[in-house]
This record gives structure tokens, sequence and C-alpha cells, in this order.
DNA sequence: GGTCGCCTGGTA
DNA sequence: TACCAGGCGACC
């Protein structure tokens, strides 16, 4: 689920379902959880008392009242699922946290891509993330001046988190179709103008996509995101999809010309 | 910058 | 059976 607008709405939910309340046990089941982490430091974390959960672009915090802080990243397909500590795990748990009052919380990812870091107080992960869209302190020449450093294509540098902390995959296609800006456009040659009007873009395309989930059915209406071969909205134009940096890129490329 | 690998499932 | 997938870090 996530991008930007899922890893707040899967916060919300989460602090609101577990600040205040005492681990019991934290279980890892994937293999590659494991792996990642020391038994021990994970093991230790039995008897802490959740303080707060915190949110950096698609990072999630949890931090406990001792400083410590468990970082949680659902990449692709991770989610938060509910129940109670003996309920039977959903089909895809890859992990599961307890708690003294029998709740659990359980990462419920299929693809399993989701990762999971316990930090010592004080040392806290390294998130090297740019401002969040709605920050104020994004300005356009802020902006302006980070792209200006960028001799590639706009839609990958979109995708780097130090740019705008949270733009994924399919809101960045979505806001340059919005500012009609052609994915392949070079970021450092995009006039002021053309910079004002796509951070404007991106603005209005995570707030809609914030907004969308409450209007239920109005949201994933995409203008090009997964419609390869079918009208663009704006212009009727076939949209087309294009492989950029491994990813796919939709975009009209009537509204979007180089 | 581009490409690959991590994982596993859904869909054509 | 192929290809594709909302991310990202490591590699050239």
């Amino acid at each position: 689920m996530p991008e930007l607008p899922e890893v707040e709405r899967a916060v919300r939910a989460l602090r609101s379902a577990v600040v205040g309340k005492t681990i019991a046990a934290i279980t890892l089941f994937h293999p590659s959880l494991r792996r990642t982490n020391r038994p021990a430091r994970v093991r230790a974390l039995r008897g802490a008392k959740v303080q707060a959960v915190d949110r950096r672009g698609k990072h999630q915090l949890v931090v406990f009242e001792d400083g410590r802080v468990v970082h949680v990243h659902f990449r692709m397909t991770g989610d938060w699922h509910y129940d109670a500590a003996d309920a039977p795990l959903p089909r895809f748990a890859r992990a599961a946290i307890a708690f003294t009052d029998g709740s659990r919380v359980v990462l419920d990812d299929p693809r399993a891509l989701s990762t999971i870091s316990v930090h010592a107080a004080g040392d806290g992960p390294q998130l090297r993330l740019g401002p969040e869209p709605a920050d104020v302190a994004l300005t356009v020449n802020v902006f302006a001046s980070a792209l200006a450093k960028r001799r590639g294509p706009i839609k990958p540098v979109l995708l780097d988190q130090r740019m705008i902390a949270g733009l994924g995959n399919i809101y960045a296609a979505e806001s340059l179709w919005r500012a009609r800006i052609s994915p392949r456009a070079i970021a450092s040659q995009l006039s002021r103008t053309r910079v004002a009007t796509l951070l404007s873009s991106i603005r209005r395309v995570i707030d809609a996509a914030n907004g969308a989930r409450y209007g239920e059915g109005s949201g994933g209406r995409f203008g090009v995101y997964d419609r390869e071969g079918k009208p663009c909205r704006r212009c009727r134009t076939p949209v087309a999809r294009i492989l950029q940096a491994g990813r796919s890129t939709y975009y009209c490329p009537r509204c979007q010309a180089r």
C-alpha cells in the first residue's frame, strides 16, 4: 500500500493503537528479518513502553520512553494488521508485536520486502530525506536550486527521497502529468515557471490522495498511472509507458511533449 | 545517472 | 509461463 498518504494513514492507526502500551514480545517470522536483526536486541524490547509513533517520509519510527527506536519501512507491500495476541496470524505475517494488554500488531507483507530495525537511545536511523511535500520551508527557490544540481531526467530525480520525502512512483508520474512536464525533461533545465508548477502539482496530487481515501471509489482515478494505451484524461491521446531507472513511467506523449 | 537484487504474488 | 509490481540500497 505504501505511498506517502498510505504510510501516513498507517502511522496514525499505529499511533492510536500502541502509544502507552508495553511490549510483551516481538516475534520475527520471515528469514530476511531474522537475518538483519540481532535476536538479543529484539528480545530486549520486552517491557519497553511506547511513547510515540512518528513518520518521516515513508519511514515509521516507534519511539520508546527510554529513547530506543524501532524503525519500520513497508517498501512495496507492507501493512499493519491489528488483532489479539491469540488470534490466528494473517497469511503473510512477517513479524508481530504483542503487548501486555493482550493486543497485537502484525506486519503483514506478501512480498516480504519490509524492513525492521531496532536502535539504541541516541542512535536512531540515519534517514537522508528532503523536506516533506507540505513543509513551508520547501519554497520554489529551494526546490529549484535542488533541481538545478541534477542533470538527469526529472522523473527518476523526483523518486530520490532527498528531493522530496515520500514521493513515490505513482505520484511522481501523476504530478508530472498534472504539470504537463515530460518525465524525460532534464531536471536542471526546467524553467523557474515549470518548477513552480511542478511543486504545486506535487502538493495538489498528494493532497488529493490524502483526501481520496475517505471518499472511497474516487481514489485510484489516476490521470496516467497504470493507464498504458488508455486515453489521456485531458486530451484522449493514448497514455505511453516507458522504463526509467528500472521503473515504469506513465505519461501523455502529447500533453507532456518535450 | 542506469541496472540489479531483494521477495512473493497476481495477472495476462 | 512470462511479466509486472506503490521501494530502495548496492553496484557500475
